[in-house]
DNA sequence: ATCATATTTGCGAATATACGCAAATAAGGA
DNA sequence: TCCTTATTTGCGTATATTCGCAAATATGAT
């Protein structure tokens, strides 16, 4: 590792991570969960215009999160590997039981038999 | 769900990963994977200024992804759960798994036996 | 109280992201 | 070819992130 040290792998990751970090793009990778969809289903879907599903989802494909082939006209999207959505599930499992904490604090509950 | 339709957990799942997208709170991550360290041996492991680091952390203890407690001067953090290491982890095979695949396509290997 | 060490906070500038809209492109008819 | 449908692309603007630096704060020792 002459000078570059092994940082660029930690970028490389953040960067396959990074379309986890915008809600729209969740709520796209877990619909694709149920099955492969064009971009106007998933538009429709999720209320948004159809330009910006369009665009989350060159985001996505880029990164190889999701793929894509085109039947006629329709462009439909899949998830690549749905380990991704192994790891998306395991993150949402944690937010909620921390969530889960924080309302049992706020209530004053004390995990203790009443 | 008066109005209001169920978009929230998208935008608390999404705020609960962005922790991910960035190169040295992933760095973070790993390094408090092999225990608890303090501010400054975390900047200086990092190769990075001090308040950066302070701010990187002070970001992913809101979030609930790390805590910390303060010892005399110092104050150590370490993962809130171990589970998040996981699904890294997760997201990294599957990262180095698809830049394996774009070698050997970039390669001209077939994966057939030569 | 004063000082040294460790950490946090405020702020500004550079950079990156999100998204609406209009225009461009692709594919399949009539 | 011309039209319709489906999707992508370019671009401007609003918003968010990153990070350096200086200043503020916290803790412990003299």
């Amino acid at each position: 590792m002459s000078g570059s040290n092994g940082k660029k792998i930690y970028s490389m990751h953040a960067d396959f991570c990074k379309f986890m970090g915008n809600p729209k793009r969740i709520e796209i990778l877990f619909l694709l969960g149920e099955g492969e969809k064009c971009v106007e289903e998933l538009a429709s879907l999720m209320d948004i215009r159809l330009p910006n599903a369009s665009q989350h989802l060159a985001i996505m494909k880029d990164k190889g999160i999701v793929e894509s082939n085109r039947e006629g006209t329709k462009v439909y999207y899949r998830l690549s590997n749905p380990k991704v959505l192994e790891a998306c599930l395991i993150m949402r499992d944690l937010m909620l039981e921390q969530l889960n904490n924080k309302l049992d604090i706020i209530n004053g509950g004390t995990h203790e038999i009443p």
